[in-house]
DNA sequence: GTCTATAACGAGATAGAC
DNA sequence: GTCTATCTCGTTATAGAC
């Protein structure tokens, strides 16, 4: 599946990838063809079917990646051994190169999509929300243990809330297309989880 | 084109739309034909095409007559004359109404499909946004200054968050088919922004 | 206002050559 | 691994009868 060959990943596997990817996550998955990606690849139907059966095989490929490389921004995160608060920042530093690319979370795409999806990418695009409640969960524990986070409910409560804003925030944004849109309301959010109360 | 006879909307042409706007809130734009309208309605395609030239003005209409809907619902909520916070609460269950029947917002859905609207809709949903922003900007200002409501940044800062935060609820919620998701995002946002400082 | 019939196109996919 | 050629189906849309 990965480089069997000597360097890593076959060239044009990934550049398959690569390219649908970006047309998912900007047009969304039931507004991309073969077509599209062959085209701008300057190959052909056939040459992608050889690579990926199905546009549902293409797709589960995509969401496989796409979780795998946010779980390493993740750990890169986790090793940078800030605060929690300092975390929460490295968090939405991600989502916010994402809409500096004009797209949408490849997973917040699909979740608009999900009604129409194959099965398998389903679950994978479930698995990935899981994924991130999970982390955050696990960074707002350490902020409140610390002090330097605050927030209401219980830590899963407020991961699921942060995941929603910054979502909501990537696809409000990136309609506009204006990343401020995003920065501010990241901002936003961050400051409501760092206010220190008045201290009497 | 409303309803010119003697009730009050035509009949067969409201009928389309309601089954269109299901449909898209479900599935997407792209992802509904006229064939899946027609069936439903044990019509025929052409009979559609009577009523709506094509689905980029079928589109359209979906959109005028949503944004009408919550522009009305927006000004119940004026007239209850609750505080900034009964405002929030009000606005906040227009969008647990939608989740509740397995819908996206009409709008986010359509946000995320922006790139590939015809531009009359794309303008259609910006001016839900900033119609949305704008009404929560107000409430957001009434609540400061009765104290009902705290929130750092400006009125317009804490509107953009509000509304992406549910927008993106939404999005979420729907995907694990699990309407207490919303709520709970829901409550722990309203909770942020009701939070009384430590009365000492 | 709704129908039958059909055009014109693009999508996803396969067979088989090279 | 990539091609040409082709198939089948669904989609949007129109012409013209009733």
């Amino acid at each position: 599946m990965a480089g069997r060959p000597g360097q890593g990943e076959d060239g044009t596997r990934a550049r398959i990838l690569d390219v649908a990817e970006r047309l998912v996550q900007t047009r969304g998955f039931n507004a991309f063809s073969y077509a599209d990606v062959a085209a701008e690849l300057r190959l052909t139907k056939p040459a992608l079917h050889y690579h990926f059966a199905g546009k549902g095989e293409l797709g589960e490929a995509l969401v496989a990646r796409y979780v795998a490389r946010f779980t390493e921004a993740l750990h890169r995160i986790d090793r940078s051994d800030g605060d929690g608060q300092r975390k929460l920042e490295g968090y939405a530093a991600l989502y916010a190169h994402v809409v500096a690319e004009d797209r949408m979370c490849l997973c917040g795409m699909l979740a608009a999509e999900y009604h129409t999806l194959p099965v398998p990418m389903r679950d994978s695009v479930l698995r990935f929300f899981d994924q991130n409640e999970d982390w955050l969960e696990g960074v707002l524990a350490q902020g409140a243990q610390e002090g330097s986070l605050r927030f209401s409910g219980t830590p899963l409560e407020a991961a699921r809330l942060i995941l929603a804003s910054l979502e909501g925030a990537l696809l409000v944004a990136r309609s506009f297309e204006d990343p401020a849109r995003f920065e501010s309301a990241a901002a936003g959010l961050l400051a409501g989880l760092t206010e220190t109360e008045p201290s009497d």
